[in-house]
RNA sequence: GUCCCCAUCGUCUAGUACGGCCUAGGACAUCGCCCUUUCAAGGCGGUAACACGGGUUCAAAUCCCGUUGGGGACGCCA
């Protein structure tokens, strides 16, 4: 290929960004920058009724999320009507199109009644020999598609897919209303455009034989293509709302690193070996259509989870605190403003890092280093908080009151003496603790813990459980 | 109904193009052990797959045919 590689991500505003989608605009992202070419976004919003600003502001959002930046555009196809109309009317004036003056409604009953019958549900092409407009009627425009012969769509992931000519039926391209359909403004736009490959989602398939033919109407040369398998859901049915969360912005909320997102969605269908953790450079240089595979892949979130964990712990601390704000105010523990000692916080975040799977639950594990009072588990609290424990608590307490300096270290050798007293085992006495200054069983270090949440709180806490225990 | 696509552990996949190096490798999940103040993290180990049936061949996960299963498309949606 001669000419520069010219990609582009043409996503339909008829709802949000979904994981196929966002995968598909990867793959197209990185195989443009991987050959140093232009990747580019297409709003294609011609159902008016279905297409909403809301839904572009979205995929636009979702997209800058992920770090995929377009070279060029977001071009929308509304602004691009007269151009649809003057390619339609090319069309219509070599005899190559026709009005076609039948109604949706009796386009629709003959469909089904064709399905019914167990007939091709095809156009049967009455208005082309019509000879006189019908009154009273818009037409809308429909491109004649040959009925001999077959098509061959060479696609660089499948090889050679060949298709009947007879299976083709007469494809509208311009509705009644005067607005372009999809099948026919694709091809104008990526010949306008000069898509050099059409990377897109393997439903696409099925579509590529009508608009080779209207590529060769207009006489122009067709660009590569490749279609991607798809994604499915844990049922192996398409990716939909009945799934739970897809779309993009939702594993933004729920806590997901982008790259780590990135990282996931682009080992579904695409490998490099045995390589499961790349960065965004060694993807854009690893990345090939050759080593894209062919079947469908399901979602899992697990592996998801796992990722996101990974890049957490390599994710600095520093950034850390930044991401999981926003989290803090929407989970509550925080108000809005309130401002935290960058050290302390950056003490506390540490200790979480390798804990936390996702910003949310670093979020929720910050709770009790932040609140000022905590509640204790109900299991935890029966299981440690009670006559038993309640000595060690209350040395504990009164060591470290007297405790000078407030350390980790000197807070460890306080536990280690008052295990000696006892002739105890750590556990028994680190596990009460535990529960009286976090509430629960689990938690990164005691010692850690202690230092960070500090004197003041640490007594206070201690003293609580005391007190519920006498 | 018709057409198209796909088929390796539960899941993502390596291996398939140039058949032998595959008694099929890795990762997630799962189970066990180690580490250990808990939970993680980390380390070690286990369970677990070439859909089936025919060919071709000295040799097939890899090539061919069929079957089955799954997915997708058949719109004045994209």
């Amino acid at each position: 290929m001669s000419e520069k590689v010219r990609v582009r991500f043409a996503p339909s505003p008829t709802g949000y960004l979904h994981l196929g989608g966002a995968r598909t605009a990867l793959f197209n992202w990185l195989f443009a920058r991987h050959n140093k070419g232009t990747f580019i976004l297409r709003i294609e919003d011609t159902d008016r009724t279905r297409s909403t600003e809301e839904y572009i502001e979205t995929i636009i959002d979702s997209l800058k999320w992920l770090g995929l930046d377009w070279d060029e555009g977001p071009y929308r196809q509304m602004d691009r009507f007269d151009i649809y109309k003057h390619y339609a009317e090319k069309l219509l004036n070599d005899g190559k199109a026709y009005y076609c003056y039948c109604s949706p409604d009796e386009l629709e009953k003959r469909r089904k009644e064709a399905l019914k019958q167990g007939k091709l549900p095809k156009y049967d092409g009455r208005c082309k020999i019509l000879k006189d407009p019908i009154p009273g009627r818009v037409p809308a425009i429909r491109f004649i598609m040959p009925q001999d012969g077959k098509t061959i769509v060479d696609d660089l992931i499948r090889g050679k897919v060949v298709f009947e000519n007879s299976q083709l039926d007469d494809l509208i391209i311009m509705r009644s209303d005067g607005t372009p359909t999809y099948n026919f403004t694709v091809v104008v736009d990526d010949v306008e455009m000069r898509i050099t490959h059409v990377i897109r989602g393997d439903d696409h398939l099925n579509n590529t034989p009508k608009q080779l033919h209207i590529y060769s109407a207009f006489g122009y040369e067709i660009p590569a293509f490749a279609h991607l398998p798809m994604i499915l859901g844990p049922d192996k049915t398409r990716l939909s709302k009945r799934h739970g969360a897809t779309s993009v912005t939702s594993y933004r909320d729920m806590g997901y690193l982008a790259d780590a997102f990135i990282n996931y969605i682009v080992r579904l269908g695409w490998a490099h070996g045995d390589q499961e953790i790349f960065s965004r450079n060694e993807l854009i240089e690893l990345f090939s259509l050759e080593d894209v595979g062919k079947s469908h892949a399901v979602f899992n979130r697990e592996k998801l989870l796992w990722l996101n964990s990974q890049y957490i712990m390599k994710t600095s601390t520093e950034k850390l605190m930044e991401l999981v704000m926003p989290f803090l105010v929407r989970e509550k523990i925080i108000t809005e403003g309130q401002i935290l000692d960058k050290k302390w916080l950056s003490k506390a975040v540490e200790t979480l890092k390798e804990r936390s799977r996702t910003l949310l639950e670093l979020a929720h594990s910050l709770h009790f280093y932040i609140a000022e009072e905590i509640v204790f588990d109900k299991k935890a609290k029966e299981k440690f908080l009670n006559e038993r424990y309640l000595p060690f608590l209350k040395d504990i307490k009164n060591e470290l009151e007297k405790l000078e300096i407030f350390v980790a270290p000197n807070i460890e050798k306080v536990f280690k003496e008052i295990v000696e007293k006892y002739n105890t085992k750590l556990g028994n006495i680190a596990q009460p603790v535990r529960v009286a200054i976090t509430g629960k069983t689990e938690s990164p270090g005691i010692f850690e813990v202690i230092e960070i949440i500090g004197r003041e709180k640490t007594l206070k806490r201690l003293e609580k459980a005391i007190k519920t225990i006498v």
